[in-house]
DNA sequence: TCTGGGGTCCTAGGACCC
DNA sequence: TCTGGGGTCCTAGGACCC
């Protein structure tokens, strides 16, 4: 068997859980560069605000002085989420993290457990420690248990569980799920499902396997069985290395300087050779790209990006850096106004199966232990402190983020003061 | 003024091999 | 009429997730 712990509302969660004068009013969190609302309260649901809204559209729909509106602090959520998961993994022998905000947990070897019982006392504990509410799914696959939680959600949000054990509590809830709000159906496979008469997930589960397989692929005749009990996606109890790294963001403002494209392009790189670092890869390819604004089409349009092959593989931020100021010499156009630039790290290979050239070989180490060196004083600071000179102090292309909350949890000088 | 960032998996089709 | 067959590898593109 398996749960699905899923915060309510997770980024409005946790801003609520450090200003309580937020209870019960409409919030929303936007994204990087306060592009569109990625988190809502239920009270900002209720007022029409759909997921990915702008703020400029928002405003014209809703009286904005009611809207409690923040930019996303994931130095905040990120930590939040660090205890929601310790606190979970204390009930379960086993648990896959599988967001910054949901967990599945193993309930498999609890034959004697009354599993509801668990999921209502799970819930009432993170709520007491962390402060955040949550909704639990039971069910004997990943997907049911999906379902389970999305149907906890939306029938009886106040209690939060749903266990969809035995048939007759999964047929229940199948019938009463629209098709699009099934995991793993989006947008293009709820349309083409409609358009043959599949509206719910009862419907989905009848259809014929050739259907699926030939109209979603494997993939689909996976969430298929699963939705029929049968489990085919696999736990992943540890965090798998990753296949490609990248680091991308959108400026504050459009901006036609180089200096600043290679300002912003070296931090992004030093960020990338640093994830790199902590999952002990190195990259034998990157792919460095930029771009101006789509959605200005009256704008000279430039979308370039390069594929470099490294000599050696590498994730050393000097090299990075180099690499990526490199691309930027070959791709950057004159007379462009680019909104956004990253670079993507691909072709990994584990950092200890580098394979080194004649006169690679002997400088590596050193090279290495330099940068053990600075990742440890940049870690024990809390943040990036020592750093490479082409990255700059400026950081004029940083995005947006007007309405920043306060990282609570993180730093010494931004802890709450209680009045005396 | 103005639309996120970071991932995964699968498939079709082309290049190339014997 | 009739232009091999069976592989591998790579890439681009499309679908999905939070």
């Amino acid at each position: 068997m398996y749960a699905l712990v899923d915060c309510n509302n997770f980024y409005v969660s946790c801003e609520r859980m450090f200003n309580p004068g937020l209870e019960g009013k409409p919030v929303i969190v936007l994204s990087n560069n306060d592009g569109c609302a990625i988190s809502r309260s239920d009270e900002a649901k209720a007022l029409g605000i759909e997921m990915g809204a702008v703020p400029h559209l928002i405003s014209e729909k809703v009286d904005i002085s009611q809207l409690k509106i923040f930019s996303s602090n994931y130095t905040l959520y990120g930590d939040m989420s660090d205890r929601v998961m310790k606190l979970l993994s204390e009930f379960v022998p086993r648990m896959e993290i599988y967001s910054i905000d949901e967990a599945f947990l193993d309930m498999s070897c609890m034959p004697f457990v009354n599993l509801e019982a668990l999921a209502v006392k799970i819930k009432a504990t993170i709520k007491q420690c962390c402060g955040i509410p949550v909704c639990v799914g039971i069910g004997p696959t990943k997907a049911l248990a999906k379902v389970a939680n999305r149907f906890a959600k939306k029938t009886n949000k106040a209690y939060g569980v749903y266990c969809a054990a035995d048939k007759a509590s999964i047929d229940f809830m199948l019938k009463q799920t629209p098709i699009g709000d099934i995991w793993n159906i989006g947008h293009q496979y709820e349309l083409l499902l409609r358009r043959n008469g599949i509206f719910t997930g009862s419907d989905f589960v009848h259809v014929s396997e050739d259907f699926v397989r030939n109209n979603m692929t494997v993939q689909g005749l996976r969430l298929q069985m699963e939705l029929k009990g049968t489990p085919c996606f696999e736990w992943e109890f540890e965090q798998e290395a990753r296949k490609v790294i990248c680091v991308s963001r959108s400026f504050g403002a459009l901006t036609s300087d180089k200096a600043i494209m290679a300002e912003a392009l070296s931090n992004f790189a030093a960020a990338c050779a640093l994830k790199l670092r902590r999952q002990q890869s190195a990259a034998r390819e990157l792919r460095i790209f930029i771009n101006t604004n789509p959605h200005r089409p009256q704008d000279k349009q430039c979308f370039k990006s390069i594929v470099l092959q490294l000599d050696t593989a590498s994730n050393s931020t000097p090299e990075l850096i180099k690499y990526a100021l490199k691309a930027l010499d070959i791709i950057f156009k004159d007379g462009c106004r680019y909104m956004k630039c990253g670079i993507e790290a691909r072709n990994l290979v584990a950092e200890n199966n580098i394979q080194f050239n004649i006169f690679t070989a002997g400088v590596t180490a050193k090279k290495k232990k330099l940068l053990s060196v600075l990742d440890k004083v940049n870690d024990g600071m809390g943040k990036e402190l020592v750093r490479y000179g082409i990255q700059g102090f400026t950081r004029t292309y940083k995005a947006r983020a007007a309405k920043l909350s306060p990282c609570y949890t993180t730093r010494f000088e931004h802890i709450i003061k209680a009045n005396d």
